[in-house]
DNA sequence: ATTGATCTACGAATAATTTCGTAGCAAACA
DNA sequence: TGTTTGCTACGAAATTATTCGTAGATCAAT
């Protein structure tokens, strides 16, 4: 339910690339870092065990699959972190991100879009 | 420079009443939870040698001051989230957030100022 | 001065996370 | 067939975070 980092880097390899043996995470991983492949291995065996991956245990090795999605996880994520870091005000967190203009003028212009319908929603 | 879960408690105590002894944040600190008062003066005096904190050596009791200051703090902790599990993109991590309706009317009408400012600045 | 309350410092147990080595199995191949 | 290769399972070391108990100092009040 709260994935730690090293399992985060994981489950982003299966979103991105789909089910994919320990290998093939592993060969992703390593572009980034350093990472025993041993290791890789253990750490999907433990998200297997506690539910965060499944599994199809073909002849030679395993192709494991994310069994929770992006979105759900990353909406846990952002709960727990506004909760820790900002307290729970969730507006203090955006007007943090928009002020370091950590968005391009595309993703600001979807933002806005966003907040139009939002305000429709609103306006009583 | 990169507190943990139970740092940023006692961040957020001091930055909330300013200069405390350990005996203040432990009060605090015991409102919303369970929490021995040789802990919270554990975690203080490594925040101490981290220097998250500084502190004043009364007579009695330190009094303690939070070291680094909440902007700040919680800038780096979003660019270290965004970065983890949003692989970078800040835009989705707002989109996200206001796609959970997790700000008011008022709220969203400060966004809503700041990303007409923001846009002003981009355009041309 | 002895007692009691309150404080700091310190060591260490516990827990969670990350890491990797080794063993053993099965397929591929020389 | 026997050797190499690549895989899983498992145990355990290393690291980091959290927790608290105990000891020793100091002050206040009897």
């Amino acid at each position: 339910m709260k994935p730690t980092d090293s399992e985060l880097e994981i489950l982003h390899v299966l979103w991105t690339n789909g089910p994919s043996t320990v290998r093939q995470v592993h060969d992703a991983l390593s572009q980034s870092r350093d990472i025993g492949y041993t290791t890789a291995l253990k750490l999907m065996q433990i998200m297997y065990e506690k539910g965060l991956l499944s599994r199809e245990e073909d002849a030679r090795s395993h192709t494991y699959t994310a069994a929770v999605s992006e979105e759900d996880t990353q909406r846990n994520l952002v709960d727990r972190f506004v909760e820790t870091a900002f307290r729970g005000s969730a507006s203090k967190l955006v007007m943090q991100i928009l002020g370091q203009h950590k968005a391009s003028r595309e993703e600001l212009d979807e933002i806005k879009n966003l907040l139009r319908d939002l305000n429709r929603d609103l306006s009583d």
